[in-house]
DNA sequence: GCAACATATGTACATTTAGCCTCTAATTTA
DNA sequence: TAAATTAGAGGCTAAATGTACATATGTTGC
């Protein structure tokens, strides 16, 4: 009767697909690697788990080494491992999406070295990527296209402050379908957690649109019902 | 510039939350643990990670060796990282839920040593679990709830041709709600994915209902369009 | 002042869902 | 053997939701 656990050389990390939604398009942050195997080539983010770390803690921490940023919405969607994934010996790989809201400053500087440059790509034009990121880049998008009908994620894409206008564009881009804005507009503001935020945009040409926010008070006392958005 | 990865001594493990639909009851198998820690415990199914195979060959593996059974439907659904959830050292144990059609001897007979006996339990009699198995087996019976609702894997539960009575049993037991069996029967007939076989169950008290089968190639061919079930 | 652009909205109809009871067919019981 | 019992089977209607569509309003730019 064993009482020490059977183990061989392995080990497991972390790997990103971290969605941003920018003018229309929606993008995901790769990395262009700075170490081999695969040096050069554009990646995922992604690390090693640290040891002491939990799996949500080591992806907060690998994004917010590549991002400088905190407190972004991630879920892990699924667990990779096939034997000969990695060159370098056998390693199973928990991934994450993350959401992003884009603004401002879209430059990011990645703080550690094994990251060359990073940048934000259109999910329509992506490069050939490392590993078997393609994979994992795939069943993430597949995640939150099925995710997105059901849960209010498309919110985490949006500043805090947004409009109707906005918000369809991610449902249309997501969801790869043109969406009728009178039938669009009328179904959000039913489900009765958009507060009208009684101001207008600023700064932009011709008619400026009503902004709005999420209530995610509201929504999670609804939360059991399940709504579909 | 590292090429090699760094590690620490940790290794990944399978466990399963196998459900079984039995005359009316929402049931899962659970194992009397043989081996430390938590000798003598009930636990969910599972093992470490063959160093040869995936994830879903040892899943697969994992239920074998347990139930004799091969082809079992079963999915990946979250993985568990915390860093002291083993008692032994750092285990990641990627979940899978399985679903089976009980029938016929449902008497589990482990070939393994590591489990003493195995049974199946009704999910609202579970005793208290080894581990964090009590979790994984939360997350298990919610992933079930949700995607039940959206895809046809409540037919994994039935034997190959069932009544629709059985089916909205299964609904009603894993929603947990009453279902109205006009609606439901004008619903599910609606889909055009259930084939009518002509046939009357056997054996049965006062008057047998008709036999259907779903019809898998059908669905296949409207999956794009994700109808909800 | 008008054209252009973008937001904002209402109406009609189709489809789906929810709620409900009675008929039919079979077995069991008196 | 007929009546009672049980389970299967199905149709109708109202409410809710989804789909399809065009015009009014408010702003900027020329």
């Amino acid at each position: 009767m064993k009482e020490i656990l059977p183990k061989f050389d392995s080990t497991f990390s972390i790997d990103c697909v971290v969605f941003g939604f920018d003018e229309g398009e929606l993008k995901i942050l790769l990395i262009e690697r700075n170490e081999e195997p695969f040096k050069d080539w554009w990646a995922l983010p992604g690390n090693i788990v640290g040891e002491v770390e939990s799996l949500d803690q080591s992806a907060s921490r690998i994004l917010n080494e590549l991002t400088g940023l905190s407190n972004i919405y991630m879920e892990q969607y699924y667990t990779f491992g096939d034997v000969n994934r990695h060159p370098q010996g056998r390693v199973v790989s928990i991934a994450y999406y993350a959401l992003l809201r884009l603004g401002g400053d879209k430059a990011v500087k990645p703080i550690s070295t094994y990251a060359k440059q990073a940048h934000w790509i259109n999910v329509k034009d992506l490069p050939r990527l490392a590993f078997d990121h393609q994979q994992i880049f795939d069943k993430g998008l597949e995640k939150i296209k099925r995710r997105i009908k059901h849960q209010p994620i498309a919110f985490e894409l949006l500043p805090e402050k947004f409009t109707l206008t906005q918000l369809q564009n991610v449902y249309e881009i997501i969801l790869n379908k043109k969406l009728d804005k009178r039938n669009f507009r009328k179904k959000m503001l039913s489900f009765g957690v958009l507060r009208d935020l009684q101001e207008k945009q600023q700064g932009v040409s011709f008619r400026a649109a009503t902004l709005y926010k999420f209530d995610k008070r509201k929504y999670a006392k609804l939360f059991e019902k399940e709504i579909s958005f």
